[in-house]
RNA sequence: GGUGAGGUGGCAGAGCGGCUAUGCGUUCGCCUGCAAAGCGAAUCUAUAGGGGUUCGAAUCCCUUCCUCACCUCCA
């Protein structure tokens, strides 16, 4: 597989030889995730899907930054502990990412959990000359570390001109980090230079070296990440260990809204909960995965609402699989579903093999779903051809992480019992009465095509509320 | 100002030297007792402007214009 490496500036080769660990930047947990944090996570909750549908064992790590200086501001603002903001935001990440049908990861490392394993970090830094102490905390100098800016093309004298860089005289060098930050309130830890708190940069580096090791295959996370963040999460790292940091840097394009930048600060945010009671989770991973990783995506309502008609298409070709009836089928649509199937099969895994091409692949799945609904539509789907056809489709839906609305047994008979019910009405020609029970069905979200020799019934999940 | 990514039909979105995807939308049909859904056909020949290279460019080069992101916390 090829990914599109933001270091190199090249499609590198993905090493899948000893399994795939991925190392992906988690949110703070200080408000609501909203459907930027969303698109991220859900990229690369596919990507691992994909991997493991091709049998590699993946190793996929996402932290949680539970210290931070905005999760203290709001602790304050609500006259609670930081500890409590941070646990209630985790609790909802968990609610909403199982909502979207996000894989769990093998492990949320927090970095309060791991001062520890920074502090050690930090010493050895030091150690190394690659960072000191000052009156405000312990800094990192960026000036020791010669391959400084080479993720982000970011020469060291234009940033420094850059004037953006916060004026702090107790610094070496404006351009220089914080590893560690002296703090008279909490919380705090203590360490070997004074009680405080970790800087954010290097609870990253510490956490993917303590469950990835060095040169792990693939780091990722927002476009906005890759300055300063993922640079200085280099410099700290490839300094403390000599070694490669990861091998890949795969970054995933903002969410905009009318075109800017969906974020906090300009506070033009859709929150997950949010989308998720408007779209439900198959239209939002189907949006988040409509265009490709690296470029932006744009929240238009529009394209949602076009989306559902998308996912009824899938419902329907689902349904006309799973319900199809025994009989023979023609030998010459078993041909030219064999084709298809073989077809989409291989379109859709190469598309993801050449830089996680999700478009392509989507389109590659609506072309067997659509030739699945054609067959049905002209009434020759039988069991042979959804043989052929479903295991397949359940394998790309599995890869997307999509998920149909399904029934349990018991609804299945009373469905059953309903539909022999509006038959037996309609072969009498009582069709307002019929018609009561088609009514009767659909409230309850089960739609109806009739077929010339059977009726087709349909589970539709419930999409938005008055959009 | 610097750096990076882009500008493709009404919209979304691939292609990245030749065969100009695909989807949505729209129109008209089919199916149906009716409806919804589904299906079919039609519609749409698009590649920011200007130069070049080439037998041939959306695809390569130059240039102009525009957009977005990053350069501060950010997924």
């Amino acid at each position: 597989m090829k990914i599109f490496d933001t270091l190199s500036v090249t499609e590198k080769e993905l090493d899948t030889s000893n399994g795939v660990r991925i190392y992906l930047c988690g949110v703070t947990v200080y408000d609501d995730s909203h459907i930027g944090h969303a698109r991220t996570i859900i990229v690369f909750d596919t990507l691992r899907r994909f991997l493991e549908s091709q049998g590699i064992k993946v190793k996929f790590i996402q932290n949680f930054t539970d210290v931070d200086d905005k999760i203290i501001n709001r602790a304050v603002s609500e006259s609670t502990s930081a500890d409590k903001i941070s646990s209630r935001y985790i609790s909802n990440y968990f609610t909403e990412f199982d909502h979207l049908n996000v894989k769990r990861a093998d492990m949320y490392p927090k970095a309060t959990e791991h001062i520890e394993s920074m502090i050690d970090l930090i010493k050895t830094l030091i150690e190394k000359g690659f960072a000191y102490v000052s009156t405000n905390g312990v800094y990192f100098s960026v000036s020791k570390f010669h391959d400084y800016g080479k993720l982000s093309k970011k020469k060291i004298d234009e940033l420094v001109s850059g004037a953006r860089v916060e004026v702090d005289d107790t610094k070496k060098d404006p351009l220089d980090f914080a590893l560690w930050k002296f703090a008279d309130d909490e919380p705090r830890w203590q360490s070997p230079w004074g009680a405080g708190r970790p800087g954010w940069h290097i609870e990253c580096s510490a956490m993917s070296l303590k469950y990835l090791g060095t040169d792990f295959e693939i780091h990722g996370g927002g476009r906005d990440l890759i300055f300063p963040h993922h640079e200085n999460e280099i410099a700290q790292s490839e300094s403390y260990s000599g070694k490669n940091f990861a091998k890949i840097w795969m970054h995933v394009g903002m969410v905009t809204i009318g075109g800017e930048k969906m974020s906090k600060s300009l506070g033009n945010t859709k929150s997950v909960d949010f989308v998720l009671k408007k779209w439900g989770a198959n239209i939002i991973r189907l949006f988040c995965l409509a265009g490709h990783y690296s470029k932006p995506i744009d929240y238009a309502e529009d394209m949602l609402k076009e989306t559902i008609t998308k996912w009824r298409q899938v419902e329907n070709c689902y349904y006309e699989l799973i319900l199809s009836g025994e009989g023979p089928a023609d030998s010459k649509d078993i041909e030219s579903i064999e084709k298809i199937v073989t077809e989409t099969k291989k379109e859709f895994f190469d598309s993801l093999n050449y830089d996680f091409n999700t478009s392509l692949a989507i389109g590659a799945f609506f072309k067997l779903v659509k030739a699945t609904n054609q067959i049905a539509a002209s009434e020759r789907l039988t069991k042979p051809i959804s043989d052929l056809v479903l295991p397949v489709l359940e394998q790309m839906l599995d890869v997307l992480g999509l998920k149909i609305s399904k029934v349990t047994e018991e609804e299945r008979k009373k469905i059953h019992a309903l539909i022999d019910k509006r038959n037996l009405l309609r072969s009498e020609k009582k069709f307002q009465e019929a018609d009561a029970v088609r009514k009767e069905l659909s409230d309850a979200g089960i739609m109806l095509t009739d077929h010339k020799n059977k009726v087709l019934w349909i589970k539709q999940e419930k999409i938005g509320d008055g959009i």
